[in-house]
DNA sequence: CGTCTATTTGAATGTACTCAAAAGCGGTGG
DNA sequence: CCACCGCTTTTGAGTACATTCAAATAGACG
């Protein structure tokens, strides 16, 4: 069950066992079919999750109802609304699960007591958050210096795990294009 | 000259007075004219730099000259380029001064040193790239969800310390658009 | 004061969107 | 296991948003 998320954080920092154990105790595992929410936009996003396995899509639904796809993961990322789990206000995103998923839930405030008890894991989500900026502001450069043509394969030859699995609708969404769009771009190749 | 970054500091975590020393000693003070390049596309990346005054600008050339800009910096904020900076790679934005600056440069080697021998700062910087992390993901959203015309004034409402400084068209290529179209928004209020 | 760059204006163009309808495909239930 | 239903994808026509190019005007800096 935790042997994924340990790992993980092998990558960055060492634990004994007593932190190991400390450390898994402080999750809870959910399970989630096909089209199954694990936040809804306006809810209070009061948890972090891991991927366990499966795939999820965060996305923004703007008051005109057009839908912005924020992030997918997969096995061994992150997915939360960050400005709303770290605020503990409602969410700005939905999050649902594409295929069916196992992720590990922790709360803000039993992150915060793991930040606490265990300091070294500052370092790991440090590294967890500096990733996940470097990724952000990768994606704020790709959309506005390129064309959506560009965009589309960049984000086939990036994602090569998340493409087979998600809809050309959501690729389009993610892309900040139509999904009519998208179909005429793979038309003319 | 350091009580800026102090104070910034202390907002997270709390130094004794050798902490604070050696704190102070590993930076190095460089002051900038106006459009003095503190780092310029295709160096290598060895520094992320905290303003003590002035403002500066990120931006990142396309191979078909096309200019982004990627961030704005003022007073108490940090700047690099995290991929580049994070990997000591050759930077693909450059870093001009604005106005006439002062910045504080912190090597890669000295901030791992400092992480190292001041564990409790892993907070602090975790912090800081948490509000990266927040701040562009909020961007993507915004740059997908929402018409130019919208980002422009949402711009003008959340830097109102920026905007004085910059022109207009610097702003128009931090929303990615030409400065002839800007140009046209302006006109139709 | 002169020069250089930023900004504005306008016309022509291109990229991406909307709307509508047909075709394709996948999941679900019988 | 097959057939149906609903959603996704495609196609096409008309439109809107944003760009390009060029030239005039305004502003800022040395």
């Amino acid at each position: 069950m935790y042997q994924a998320i340990l790992s993980h954080i092998y990558k960055y920092v060492s634990l004994n066992e007593e932190e190991e154990a400390f450390l898994s105790s402080q999750f809870n595992v959910t399970q989630l079919k096909r089209k199954e929410y694990l936040l809804q936009q306006g809810n209070i996003c009061q948890h972090i999750h891991f991927v366990n396995e499966g795939i999820l899509r965060a996305y923004f639904l703007n008051p005109e109802g057009k839908e912005t796809t924020v992030m997918f993961a997969v096995k061994d990322w992150w997915i939360t609304d960050m400005y709303c789990f770290a605020n503990q206000l409602p969410a700005m995103v939905s999050i649902q699960a594409v295929a069916p998923s196992q992720v590990l839930c922790l709360s803000k405030e039993r992150l915060d007591t793991l930040l606490t008890e265990i300091p070294k894991l500052e370092r790991w989500f440090r590294i967890l958050m500096q990733n996940a900026y470097i990724r952000e502001q990768l994606r704020v450069i790709q959309n506005l210096s390129q064309s959506a043509e560009d965009r589309y394969y960049e984000f086939l030859e990036k994602y090569p795990q998340i493409v087979p699995h998600v809809t050309q609708k959501q690729i389009a969404s993610y892309l900040g294009i139509t999904p009519e769009f998208l179909s005429a771009i793979r038309a003319q190749k």
